[in-house]
RNA sequence: GGAGGGGUACUCAAGCGGUCAACGAGGGCAGACUGUAAAUCUGCUGGCUAUGCCUACGUAGGUUCGAAUCCUACCCCCUCCA
């Protein structure tokens, strides 16, 4: 078993906060198998590789030998969490809650071994507890430490309306963490009040308070804003593998050494190596391959991370067609059609004033070769590779 | 209820009668270079079978040879006072 030493290192890699600050130290210095506690809201699970810092943590601890849980708030997801939003939410049904939850578990076991994970459904508890336990469990938190929460601090500042019931979402997941005994309880870095009631009811509850931890949100590929599908500079888990490879190869090399550090699993002592190899004069494109080989294969499998390493490294190293292209049909009124019609059609360029643009950029080529005269007219019989810029082909025949 | 400020392209943000398809920044795209779809540099960034035409500055009208710019009404945001 590794030293608990380089365990609390592995262990807080990447973390935004562990508090208390020694309290990991004191749960594994007990030697026991500890209770680890993430909660998943059951909202559309579209996972991107932000998300799974968290869950890459949790594997961590299972690596160790502890006990994840992997807890669907169905219950809590009547509530609607009111974390960082500005207003309620309508609650989900409990078909939409099912659905997800079965969606989760799919994509949580790209990561997670199976065999070790528990899941469960706060409702287990939660439902079956009834009005006189609701107001006893309540009467564990007062107003004024709610009022702390910041979102809800500012609702009330700025005479927004809070709802009773939005008071019952942190005690209900605090609560959780007493149903469960967790030792420790994972979250997102916006879930910190949360975490923290639980230690307090727990404490109530006669049980040693859990350890909290935080992950950060995950910069996304432009390395400045946070990771998101509508900002568009995310890596979804289930990209495909040519997609994904190339989405973590264009990071910068500043933001490949984050990425090392909170996606993937190597050791950190493996990543200094890596690290040091590069000041030495590696090349830093051959560790970002690394980088992208290992979450390709974890989210597909090793000969697909291996393709899509070769494919990319034929296309933008040698500068070959891509293997597979859309096939597109297009049919000329009088016998010809002019290009910039033609790179319309095909979907290449939005508009055909878009496609002077490239052309008179240079980024047009037909069959390789590239072309300079805007007013090119393409005969029908034909059948060519047409391509703008490096990323954009299609095989076009035209009728 | 009273007093002001504002709504401009993907986003932020100039412009306040013509030279405005609209400064600048970010983003995006392209080219060059390279160590890679990093970094850097340069260019482009409404549409149209196109050296011209059309549509666009919250919405609808109006003034004018000419409006993003002036006037009127309406819609929506924000700030201060009560």
């Amino acid at each position: 078993m590794t030293k608990i030493q380089d365990q609390i290192a592995e262990l807080e890699r990447g973390t935004d906060e562990v508090l208390p600050e020694d309290g990991l130290r004191a749960k594994l210095a007990k030697r026991k198998t500890l209770i680890v506690k993430a909660g998943f809201d059951p909202t559309a699970p579209d996972l991107h590789i932000g998300h799974t810092v968290l869950i890459n943590k949790m594997r961590q601890f299972q690596e160790f030998g502890h006990e994840v849980v992997f807890l669907i708030g169905d219950f809590t997801g009547m509530i609607g969490d009111p974390s960082g939003k500005n207003s309620t939410r309508p609650p989900l049904t409990e078909e939409e809650i099912k659905v997800n939850a079965a969606t989760y578990a799919t994509q949580i076991f790209k990561i997670l071994d199976r065999e070790k994970t528990r899941i469960e459904f706060n409702s287990n508890w939660m439902a079956k507890m009834d009005a006189a336990g609701l107001v006893k469990l309540a009467s564990h938190y007062t107003i004024a430490r709610m009022l702390e929460r910041d979102d809800f601090k500012k609702r009330y500042d700025n005479g927004q309306p809070i709802s009773v019931h939005e008071f019952l979402y942190p005690i209900v997941q605090g609560y959780d963490s007493v149903a469960l005994k967790a030792d420790v309880e994972l979250g997102g870095t916006d879930q910190k009040f949360n975490l923290l009631v639980g230690r307090k009811l727990q404490q109530n509850f006669g049980q040693e308070p859990q350890v909290v931890m935080t992950t950060p949100l995950l910069e996304g590929l432009d390395g400045v804003q946070k990771m998101s599908k509508s900002l568009g500079n995310y890596v979804g888990i289930t990209d495909a593998p040519a997609d994904m490879f190339g989405k973590l190869m264009s990071i910068s090399d500043d933001l490949m050494w984050r990425y090392f550090e909170v996606l993937s699993f190597r050791t950190l002592g493996d990543i200094a190596g890596l690290r040091k190899e590069v000041d030495d004069g590696m090349n830093p494109r051959d560790a970002k391959f690394e980088l992208a080989t290992e979450i390709v294969a974890r989210f597909h499998d090793a000969a697909q991370a291996a393709a899509a390493k070769v494919e990319f490294i034929a296309r933008f190293q040698q500068g070959a067609m891509p293997k597979d292209m859309p096939e597109v049909k297009l049919i000329a009124a009088d016998g010809r059609l002019g290009i910039a019609h033609l790179l319309k059609g095909a979907g290449l360029v939005s508009s055909t004033s878009e496609a002077f643009r490239m052309i008179k950029q240079g980024a047009v080529r037909i069959d390789g070769e590239r072309i300079e005269d805007r007013s090119l007219q393409i005969d029908s019989g034909s059948t060519c590779i047409y391509q703008v810029g490096r990323r954009r082909f299609a095989r076009v025949s035209i009728s």
